[in-house]
DNA sequence: GAATTTAGTCTTGCATACCGGAAAAAGCCA
DNA sequence: TGGCTTTTTCCGGTATGCAAGACTAAATTC
């Protein structure tokens, strides 16, 4: 068995690379009319490179794939996304590691929002072994923390504030004070929070 | 002296190519405590590369930054784009009936955040017996909900799409069209649930 | 404090992104 | 059809993206 080459991420599929970028390009550059000479000239970079590009022959660095956005006048995400397309679901399996946010020996921290994708809210799930804790130090003003109980007993901390949670329990507080979140039983604790900035 | 090389994109001023990507990957890397090992197993990029593009010392291809993307559970554009009272604590107590949203045989509903305080996130925990299903119509423009199984097995539908959710899965789906969350097991079915309106 | 583990950087080597120019296609007008 | 122009693809060479492993420094364990 000959052994396996080294992985490059040439050999990705194509298409995987961001779907149909070449399309994408050689559509924005016909629609204005443009040859491949004069999108060289608008972005800089070299006939030949555009060609490979459009006919998905490339994996053009970020880089290139900037300016020639720049060229079309809008931003790298502009040129990427697929317009319009918002596919309906989206899944993040149990064990999808891109979704652990933190973890140590204490506490185990798993998003389960796309971060960043919902401004304003985030949603996670949290591990926490006996006498971990979860302190935060303060976020944005006016920003809130709603909380749920699912497995163990856990303590809560906002400010000068303090209350014992058991299973099935919820609460809401403060968290642009500094706040934390302790598992104040012997068992393992779970935790769902939901995390509201104003 | 050897004569002047091919101007190559890689000579444009780094700072230029994407404002502190390099900054950025380092910051979400850090925030999730992960090492360069623990990410380049995220992602599938060695960790030289890794480090090379933390240091700004490299111009990424686009496949490449969007693997790195993808580990942190985010798209390219999210990756690029640069981000950026009394007593404090309200405890919702397991048996406080006051909070039982809705309850029937099939279906049992409980808010967790205090209802019309947060007006465009609302927290429920849902309980789901065999066959049960909760099924909306649907919500503002722009609402979404985010959903993960804590047991049992679920069956969502958003339009015409339909995935099925175990143990430990979330996901997110649009709930501006109508909607439904199924128990598809044989057993009871817990989920917890947010709701963003825009 | 030596041995082990864990973090990051540096080195080596190959495949390829990228460029400039040549060859090939495709129009376009007699 | 034969030339003339314009557009695209091909080709040869250089620089570099990238992976794997060696190396170094710091933190743990014994």
């Amino acid at each position: 068995m000959p052994r396996k080459a080294a992985a490059r991420v040439k050999d990705v599929p194509a298409e995987a690379i961001s779907r149909h970028l070449g399309a994408r390009v050689k559509q924005l550059r016909s629609d204005r009319n443009w040859s491949l000479e004069a999108l060289a000239g608008a972005s800089g970079v070299s006939r030949s490179m555009l060609s490979e590009i459009e006919r998905e022959q490339a994996n053009p660095t970020l880089a290139v794939t900037l300016r020639i956005a720049q060229a079309f006048g809008m931003s790298l995400s502009e040129l990427i996304e697929t317009p319009g397309v918002t596919s309906s679901i989206t899944v993040i399996r149990h064990h999808d590691r891109a979704f652990h946010y933190r973890s140590d020996d204490h506490c185990r921290i798993r998003t389960l929002s796309p971060l960043n994708l919902e401004k304003d809210v985030e949603f996670y799930e949290v591990e926490l072994q006996p006498g971990g804790a979860l302190r935060s130090a303060p976020h944005f003003e006016g920003t809130r923390e709603f909380l749920t109980v699912v497995k163990g007993l856990v303590k809560v901390e906002s400010n000068e504030d303090t209350d014992t949670l058991h299973h099935g329990d919820s609460t809401t507080y403060r968290a642009d004070v500094p706040h934390a979140i302790l598992n104040a039983g012997k068992g393992e604790a779970l935790v769902f929070l939901v995390v509201i900035y104003r």
